[in-house]
DNA sequence: GTGATTGCAAATCTTTTGCACTAAA
DNA sequence: TTTAGTGCAAAAGATTTGCAATCAC
């Protein structure tokens, strides 16, 4: 996988979010979208492209990640404060955090489930739930 | 409060866990630990010693939090990319965070319960649960 | 005294931005 | 064409670090 053939269901898809499907565009969202569910940092995608022949830069790779993600193409999952993930599975769930690795894990659909769902304070209303269990290696 | 007297339970708890009692490491103390709890960042502590004449570098600051956290005295919270948030809080619980002016709110003891733990991965063992509620404000 | 702690400034790291250049429509 | 998108380098923030000066014991 080393050049670029426009696949058109990935540019129908950009095309529905509003976002031109450029080069750089549709390269990532190859790598992102092709395969199964991800969760990738900005470094690791742009490692990969680089790894591809792919050439497009840090700061693009970061543009397009905020591009998708306000699209609704990914979500962004705050873990750890250094650096930003994002994860192509759009859909309600949560995650294990490997510490260790810094590495994101999807929680099967009916593994979590919150007996009860607090009510928001006034004035506000719920936009997201996220649940984090964080997971240390047992030595 | 501009002057910084030595509360001798604010001493204890720090040598309790192996810090000595030095003039900034008991001024910040006092102001996390004295009133209510509550969720500050660097930044916010930094400011209020300002405010309160007691003279701290912004980089001592983080140093300080990051040994309360590590000594158990506090307890980060990941909810933003952008700054850590640290909690005087460390009893088991949850937060709401108002996504609009960037502030935390913990949620009452038994509104938030998970119905079902899920297992944790083969080698590893759950070290923490967090659950964000992330709210948005009604127009 | 002596070793831990601090302050400062510089370094680091992630992420964003400005702007000239290039490509999509 | 015309406007959106890209690359690069520089800027911006948050946080950490190195080292000499200072403080707790």
């Amino acid at each position: 996988m080393t050049t670029t053939r426009p696949y058109s269901h990935i540019i129908e898809r950009l095309r529905g979010v509003g976002l031109r499907p450029t080069r750089q565009r549709l390269a990532l969202a190859k790598m992102l979208f092709e395969g199964s569910d991800r969760h990738v940092t900005a470094e690791i995608l742009h490692g990969e492209s680089c790894a591809n022949g792919i050439s497009v830069s840090l700061a693009t790779v970061y543009n397009t990640l905020n591009q998708f993600t306000a699209a609704g193409l990914l979500r962004e999952i705050v873990v750890d404060g250094d650096r930003s993930y994002f994860d192509t599975n759009t859909s309600d769930h949560h995650h294990f955090y490997h510490a260790q690795n810094r590495q994101l894990e999807d929680i099967n659909g009916g593994d979590v489930v919150l007996q009860k769902i607090p009510p928001a304070p006034e004035g506000t209303a719920v936009s997201r739930i996220d649940v984090i269990v964080r997971l240390e290696n047992i030595q």
